[in-house]
DNA sequence: GATACTACTATCCTTTTGGATACCGGTATC
DNA sequence: GATACCGGTATCCAAAAGGATAGTAGTATC
């Protein structure tokens, strides 16, 4: 963290990359592949029952988009019916702080909605 | 951060966690208001011209979840025509280590992808 | 009493996101 | 040669998010 957020013009440019930072990590299954894959390398149809309820469809944009964004390698091995792996790259290691702190705040954040909605108020 | 995401049953917890705190900031206003509120508290109207191009109607939503997640107050004077006044809570300075590394993360992400995209990919 | 400002709400519409279903070309298996 | 598995794509549809436009009740201003 270099700055409090403030000064008037610095802040469209912070908005602009936290938004960049919301934006490649946002959607529903961006962060369960990422997760998937992070106990080693995976294929197409591999992930797709480790996450059931994924279409292949989606499966397929999510890691088209992780794979631009660098997160995952897609390699196709010339075996007999070819097979296609997707494994993390080392920037993918780059989110491991950030990914961190989300989860702490989180669980943080849940637990005091969850006493808040004791005393009548609804959470999230 | 308390451990490495992994643990094949911690997992689901921790993306619950990270999708609750994606959920309460990610959305096209949520943190420039935040910003908008953090140089000093604000009514509805201000809001409305500091952050040019929000409806009212999307400013009223995102300040009732800004409101029951504790990160902003709302607060009513009765004056001659009510004047309703917006401020951040102590609460949402529990965000600034998160958006700080977002905001860091980002920009760094930024231009990895535009060098990459001199040579021939597409970024974000 | 017409106009204007504040703090909104209501209705309707568009865009984005996610998903269901079906299918394709290739290989391998029975 | 029928069935099945792999790595997807194509088409269509539903839900969610965001926005345009208009209107409301109350006060104050000229």
């Amino acid at each position: 963290m270099k700055q409090t957020v403030h000064t008037p013009e610095t802040c469209t440019r912070s908005i602009a990359a936290i938004r960049d930072t919301l934006y490649v990590l946002s959607g529903k299954w961006k962060l369960p592949i990422l997760i998937a894959l992070s106990s080693g390398p995976s294929r197409f149809k591999d992930l797709q029952r480790s996450l059931q309820d994924i279409t292949p469809k989606i499966l397929s944009k999510e890691l088209k988009d992780l794979e631009l964004n660098e997160f995952v390698t897609r390699t196709v091995y010339a075996t007999s019916p070819v097979s296609v792996e997707y494994a993390l790259t080392k920037y993918s290691q780059s989110l491991n702080k950030i990914i961190g702190e989300m989860c702490d705040w989180g669980l943080q954040h849940r637990k005091r909605m969850m006493n808040n909605s004791r005393k009548e108020k609804k959470p999230l």
